[in-house]
DNA sequence: GGGCCCGCAGGG
DNA sequence: CCCTGCGGGCCC
């Protein structure tokens, strides 16, 4: 089941079932009748914080294969610096003008399908579904998305690799195990822009558009990210940054008027092929196929384009084995790798390895800190607005304070006025959140029992005797269950023989390196 | 929160 | 070489 939502009154659902409550007019809780909000009926989304946990539990799971690395060409990648930077020539500093830094993969930018351990030699993990960038440059360094403005990456003759769902464009329509994805032009750049939202002539099937479509009658997979820049969809990240979420397959594509209703705009209809769950379902498995969704807006389509059922896909099912996996061969890629030398790839290991602390407690603390205390939580608690906390802290912190304010001045009573309290994370009024019984009694329903049992299961394993960091070998896998967290303990390596000296000298282009922005968490 | 503007990376 | 592009920071 997809766990995916919370209700203020602390209990979870499956998206789905919850839309089809919603949709028959029921705005209480089916669980306890309480009223569910109207921004929440109306625009549900996932809870971050069960995401992040779903993924936790399985990220801990299963070892991080280790397989040889392996590394093809050198070219000028490692001129560039590990971060993001600004170049000389850049009027303004920041991320909004920089340029890339390193590429930690070994894939070449037209590489098609998951991100795989041998072609992550710095981790040696691959790219994993679920994993969180904090923006559009720092998800290109490791080969998701290799583009930093355009949401397509593709070649019309070739096929596309890639695409993002960043709510650019209005059409777009996200179920999740699939979505509708609409083509690229049809704007007005002039001027300068970057973007623009109103189409002001038909899209065509030419370069990116003809790219995924060409991805669509080989049956390639698409790597696929969501940005939390994807207001609408119920699936996408939701306080910021970017997250890979696997491959899907472009089953049909055709072209319709779009929603502004004077041009034609490109279609396509991606459906989730990946051996990995969704990072939004407790599932423990990946895709199996299944029938194709009913799209209505078929019935208006023009230019419909199909694979066709003579053509196995490139990308699919092997029954026996039960997975995806290349029925053909990958097209051969025509473009370098872009590769890092030994040198760097140790640095940048150790400074990943910093940056992401290793520690079950630090991993904990990362991401179910609490606001109020920063504290790892303590019975968690979801605000409608998706933010977590202490039971505890946010309790005290409006302790006291009265939830009406009474207006009467000496003469007659006027009626009492309700005070605004705001959510310690955003301008959210949440008194009526804090007003339930529920969470004023101690009561364990309010608590979010999903994101508590997994800081309690992690807990846990930092009260066992934590394994020395580098004490030679892993050896002391006492208990089996003995979670395991990625770029772990067991990683021995010269590492530290060759501390210093490597450096990385400035490159050509003089860098003023802004973001050290540290590494992304998951948003709690 | 909306509009503006910028540099970059890729395609052709 | 020029054109395109579902960013990101900042100003309002």
């Amino acid at each position: 089941m997809d766990i995916l939502l919370q209700t203020p009154c602390g209990h979870n659902f499956c998206l789905k079932c919850f839309q089809k409550w919603v949709a028959l007019k029921k705005f209480t809780c089916v669980k306890c009748c309480r009223a569910i909000p109207r921004k929440m009926a109306n625009n549900p989304r996932i809870n971050d914080s069960l995401v992040a946990a779903i993924r936790l539990a399985r990220v801990s799971k299963s070892a991080a294969p280790r397989g040889n690395a392996k590394v093809y060409h050198f070219i000028s990648n490692q001129n560039r610096p590990d971060q993001a930077f600004t170049t000389e020539r850049a009027k303004r500093t920041g991320k909004a003008n920089a340029a890339s830094g390193k590429i930690y993969v070994t894939i070449p930018p037209d590489h098609f399908g998951p991100i795989p351990a041998e072609n992550d030699p710095i981790r040696n993990q691959g790219v994993l579904v679920g994993e969180f960038w904090a923006d559009r440059l720092d998800c290109r360094q490791w080969g998701a998305h290799f583009l930093h403005v355009a949401g397509i990456a593709g070649q019309a003759d070739y096929g596309a690799q890639s695409v993002t769902l960043s709510g650019g464009y209005a059409d777009d329509e996200d179920h999740g195990e699939w979505f509708l994805y609409t083509g690229s032009g049809g704007r007005d750049l002039s001027g300068n822009k970057r973007t623009n939202k109103v189409q002001s002539y038909d899209q065509t099937f030419t370069k990116s558009n003809e790219a995924l479509r060409h991805s669509c009658k080989m049956g390639y997979p698409v790597r696929v990210v969501r940005s939390h820049k994807e207001k609408r969809s119920a699936y996408a990240p939701g306080e910021k940054g970017v997250r890979y979420d696997g491959v899907y397959r472009i089953e049909k594509c055709w072209r319709k008027v779009g929603i502004q209703g004077k041009y034609k705009v490109c279609r396509y209809l991606f459906v989730r092929c990946d051996n990995e769950p969704a990072p939004w379902t407790s599932d423990e498995h990946g895709d199996p196929p299944s029938d194709l969704p009913n799209i209505p807006e078929l019935k208006k389509a023009t230019d419909l384009f199909e694979r066709k059922d003579t053509e196995t896909p490139s990308w699919g099912f092997d029954e026996s084995e039960g997975r995806w996996k290349w029925m053909k061969a990958p097209p051969a890629s025509r473009k370098s790798v872009e590769a890092l030398d030994p040198e760097e790839r140790r640095s940048i290991k150790r400074a990943i390895k910093a940056a992401q602390n290793n520690s079950v407690r630090d991993k904990l603390l990362k991401g179910f800190s609490c606001p109020i205390c920063r504290e790892v939580m303590n019975a968690p608690v979801t605000t409608p607005c998706g933010h977590n906390f202490c039971k505890g802290c946010l309790e005290g912190k409006f302790a006291g304070v009265a939830h009406v304010r009474d207006r009467s001045r000496g003469g007659r009573t006027l009626r009492s006025q309700k005070n605004v309290m705001k959510c310690p994370c955003c301008p959210t009024d949440i008194s009526e959140f804090l007003q339930n019984p529920q969470l004023i009694t101690i009561s364990s329903s309010s608590v979010n029992t999903e994101v508590m049992s997994v800081i309690e299961a992690l807990k846990e394993k930092v009260e066992e005797p934590a394994p020395e960091e580098e004490g030679g070998e892993s050896s002391g896998n006492t208990s089996e269950e003995n979670m395991e967290f990625e770029g772990g303990s067991m990683e021995s390596e010269e590492e530290e023989s060759q501390m210093v000296g490597s450096e990385d000298e400035p490159p050509t282009k003089k860098m003023k390196l802004d973001a050290e922005q540290g590494a992304a968490t998951a948003s709690v």
